[in-house]
DNA sequence: TGTTAGCACTCTTATCAATCGAGTGCTAAC
DNA sequence: GTTAGCACTCGATTGATAAGAGTGCTAACA
């Protein structure tokens, strides 16, 4: 069977009426608050083609009809393009001028949380790519090195490094040197055995303390900086009725408390680079199973080059999806603003 | 009225049945599962006496006995007592060794959640009274110095600061002297208007690169600290019937999301020096509106001198106050090992 | 005097039937 | 192709009833 015109202007009406309301609508609804102009009777016949096509469902019989996934994911990808993408109440975004992307992106979250009335989580910038710039070592005491690792965007990082022998200002400083003129420029991805067994050869008698300093930068930079996710506005999801049953919320709270699972999803969606960075899971086609009741939508943020976030927002499969996209892309184009505008005084 | 040995021992078994099932507990249940050994009718005779006294009440006509938050008081300051403190199920905390601060407070977080099924939260310590240790600036390019500044506990803090005119190598040599030689030892709380101006007319010509290190170091090891709280276990709450419903629910989890707000509660717990470190609040006692359904308890740590963080339980007001308590010691316990025998290895 | 058995009373919870209403599917007529 | 009409289904609401848990009170007992 085909979708004609009319099926989806009936299909576009129930969505809208149940983003709305959140219970099922009947026939009769679309037939008054359309501007079809058809009676319930032929709606009827209408609705009952939609539901062979797998498009919506009865909750139960003698109940109005609600969207399937598939009935969502049709909507996304062709019925909402016909809108404008930016809706008009969206506005500005304020993002004060913070030093920390810490607190920066915990703030975003919280903004976009009690923006949009869902759960939203932001990924702090992935480092993997990004070019270092600037590597210090220096004495802390006794057999501590204090090494400081500093990236493009003003990403820094601490290690402190044990080492026994005891190192004189000058091995310091020539150590300095030595990992500055050959890392300098270079992505955390790019060192190689290759440059690392250069340096090493380099380093004189000091070999294994540059193996330790390479070491340690890797895990700064790398691994657990994975983790950092941050989410807000999590209680919202008790405000839509058909998430806010114990199990339910339990489950998706949950999800939202492993961060593990999260960064996953955030860095797998960030990296199809479809859709103008923007992506829209709907209920199964959400990769973590607690979140198989709501939908997420996902943008990805790029701060420098290189220097990759994403954003998501995690709602009921009803929720209004052209505001969040239209949000995030909004967000989007304020954080671009903002930081190529002003490419300084971020840590 | 008095509280006599039997009406004592009678409201501590309602307790201990109400924490265990959650249902109000009658008078044949105590009858039965005493070793009092009276009738159902006597003991229903004393809860009348117990209700009056304010300790119990009923949730209505005809139901069981619950304990008030006065009960639970009692209860927590003088018959838990006599018991052992440290309850038998309780092991040893498998603490991971980790470098960073904030892995290993997560961590801890995570641990406690899982191991008494209550919603945790985690204070990092508050670095006000650390001594400085070392500091160091650097010039990171142009216009911009890198400071590093090392507190008591390898604690490691990062600022950029802007700098109109260029420094030589020898100016930050000079003035990285200057910085260490009169700030160290000091803590933040120490360093007066006296102590600025003092180094800031040994400046020299860059008097005002000075106040802007000393403001950078001031900010950024206080104030955005003080937000640094985890929380872990939130969904724990959905355990008990008494507090998952949707309304409830929303407001704890919501609390738990306010960290502000937990930070305030858990420094004011952490300056009452009583009980061992150990604060419980009950119900209304607590001053986080949002929770005044539940119960908590706080623990102060201390990893080094004037180092401290708080723990906090956040659960109903039946938890199981003892293990809680116990566990919190316990974990206190470790803490002071793990820290006191390797004072080394964490940022 | 303290304890206990007995009983009436209260209040919650569960169950069942009846009713209502929203919404459907189908048919026949336009 | 559209619509009016009607029978039908099923969830939600209501009210009545019964069961059960627990109490408070009284009277009897040791």
């Amino acid at each position: 069977m085909e979708l004609d015109e009319r099926k989806e202007k009936i299909l576009y009406a129930i969505i809208r009426n149940y983003q709305e309301t959140g219970e099922p609508v009947g026939s009769r609804t679309i037939s008054k608050y359309s501007d079809l102009n058809l009676s319930s009777a032929t709606i009827r016949n209408e609705m009952s083609d939609l539901e062979e096509m797998g498009l919506i469902v009865q909750p139960h019989t003698s109940a109005g009809r609600i969207p399937t996934d598939k009935g969502y994911r049709l909507y996304v990808d062709k019925m909402m393009l016909k809108n404008d993408i930016v809706p008009a109440g969206t506005d500005d975004f304020i993002l004060q001028k913070v030093d920390r992307m810490e607190l920066m992106l915990k703030q975003m979250a919280k903004l976009l949380a009690v923006n949009t009335n869902y759960a939203t989580m932001i990924s702090a910038p992935r480092y993997g790519r990004t070019k270092l710039k600037f590597i210090q070592l220096s004495q802390m005491d006794e057999n501590r090195l204090l090494a400081v690792i500093v990236a493009e965007g003003n990403i820094i990082k601490n290690t402190v490094i044990d080492v026994e022998e005891k190192l004189t200002s000058e091995d310091i400083l020539s150590l300095n040197l030595l990992l500055n003129t050959n890392l300098n420029g270079l992505t955390v991805d790019e060192i190689s055995l290759g440059i690392i067994s250069k340096i090493k050869s380099q380093a004189g008698e000091h070999t294994d303390i540059i193996g330790k300093v390479l070491d340690a930068i890797a895990e700064a930079i790398s691994e657990e900086e994975e983790l950092k996710v941050y989410t807000s506005g999590t209680t919202n999801i008790f405000k839509y009725p058909e998430l806010s049953d114990g199990s339910r919320a339990s489950k998706i709270i949950n999800a939202l408390e492993e961060k593990q699972q999260l960064t996953n999803l955030l860095i797998d969606s960030s990296l199809d680079e479809d859709n103008k960075g923007i992506q829209v899971y709907i209920g199964d086609e959400t990769p973590i199973q607690n979140m198989k009741d709501c939908s997420v939508v996902t943008a990805t943020y790029e701060l420098a080059d290189g220097l990759k976030g994403t954003i998501g927002i995690v709602g009921p499969k009803r929720m209004n999806y052209e505001k969040v996209v239209g949000t995030l892309n909004k967000l989007k184009e304020n954080l671009d603003d903002m930081f190529s505008k002003e490419d300084e005084h971020n840590e």
